[in-house]
DNA sequence: GTCTATATATCGATAGAC
DNA sequence: GTCTATCGATATATAGAC
């Protein structure tokens, strides 16, 4: 571990999607992993570290993971899982309507950021550090991810509802305002969920409408 | 270094800024670092793989940088220095209409994050593995370049120009456009990066003016 | 300023007892 | 499933010759 005492993220327990099945001490292991991974980085956390603050023997994590490869896997799957399928039921509890479905999605992505700050860093970070083979399912969750918010765009630009100034570029600063949140929301603070997930369906519709009327 | 062969970035020859000044071995040393860092990550790019590259031996490192650390902390200053003076050059050469600062910043923002993406990343992604000591310039630069926006909106809101949901939700929003370029920008593309910074800048504007006439 | 050689520490992972 | 003990590889960094 580094010298450094600085941390990637404002300190928080970290917590797992209540979708988590692990229990036991797999399930302490993630969690454990999940809040050194987020704060100090996969590289930057040994194995040694993860078992200290278990207060068990690294030999024993052998016991429940394979590597500590597979432990990173596993976070960027339960992370990646979370967020999709948070996507996806926001969409189907939505109205058809191109707006109210932005509303949705925004909503959802911005709510799953704020409230797992910790999985949404490592799952952002840390992917690169997979084998390609571990990566590849959470890179197929990612693009399914990124086509629902796209298929809504181009749903509303035929509907003349939405007119952004470049579609690509529009669905990627609407995705890059719940992606950054971990790096400055403070869970806690004065702001609420609510108010910033309001606020953020409320940035992505005026980028996709524009100067037409609301 | 890990086994994995992905990158965490679109793979491209790693540039500094011009205003660099470092040059000959200390500065092949720079070049090198930034792409291995931006690919690999900090912690896992090592001295000796830093030299194998460089075609010198490990311990010729030690001539030019007192430790692996400092190679870090001399691109996150780098990055930081170029990063601000491009804004505040942006503030200076642009009308003083609230619209036209908005403008200039966020194209200049766009700018500096779609030609030196390794750079960026390296900056983001990196500093936290400094000492505090290490970093604190940085973050101090960091913070005057947040102002710089936040000061901005302000006077535009004052003027009743601007009129966004949240301010420093929208700031935020603002920002994360041009950070989270280097994700998913790819240099060479058919989109150009005149085309990109004017996207943004209308962005911007947009979620700042919403039904205010522009 | 680059080399050879190496000091010293830590890494991920395994063997085998209980 | 956790322990003790350790293997073999690799890490950052240094010493001293040229």
């Amino acid at each position: 571990m580094s010298p450094s005492n600085r941390s990637r993220l404002r300190a928080h327990p970290a917590s797992l999607p209540p979708s988590t099945s692990s229990d036991g001490t797999r399930r302490r292991i993630l969690e454990t992993a999940l809040q050194l991974f987020a704060s100090r980085g996969y590289h930057d956390t040994s194995i040694r570290d993860l078992a200290k603050v278990l207060e068990l023997q690294p030999s024993a994590l052998y016991a429940h993971f394979a590597s500590k490869e597979h432990v990173l896997a596993e976070l960027v799957r339960i992370g990646h899982e979370a967020h999709h399928e948070a996507l996806q039921a926001a969409l189907k509890d939505a109205e058809p309507e191109p707006r109210q479905q932005v509303r949705a999605l925004v909503r959802a992505h911005t709510r799953t950021h704020a409230t797992h700050p910790q999985l949404a860093v490592v799952v952002n970070e840390e992917l690169y550090a997979l084998t390609p083979e571990l990566a590849a399912p959470a890179i197929a969750l990612r693009d399914k991810s990124t086509e629902l918010l796209a298929e809504v765009i181009e749903r509303g630009m035929a509907q003349k509802c939405f007119a952004p100034p470049h579609p690509r570029v529009t669905a990627a600063a609407i995705s890059a305002m719940g992606v950054r949140l971990p790096y400055w929301y403070d869970q806690g603070s004065t702001l609420d969920v609510d108010t910033l997930a309001e606020a953020h369906a409320e940035l992505a519709l005026r980028m996709l409408c524009g100067d037409l009327a609301r």
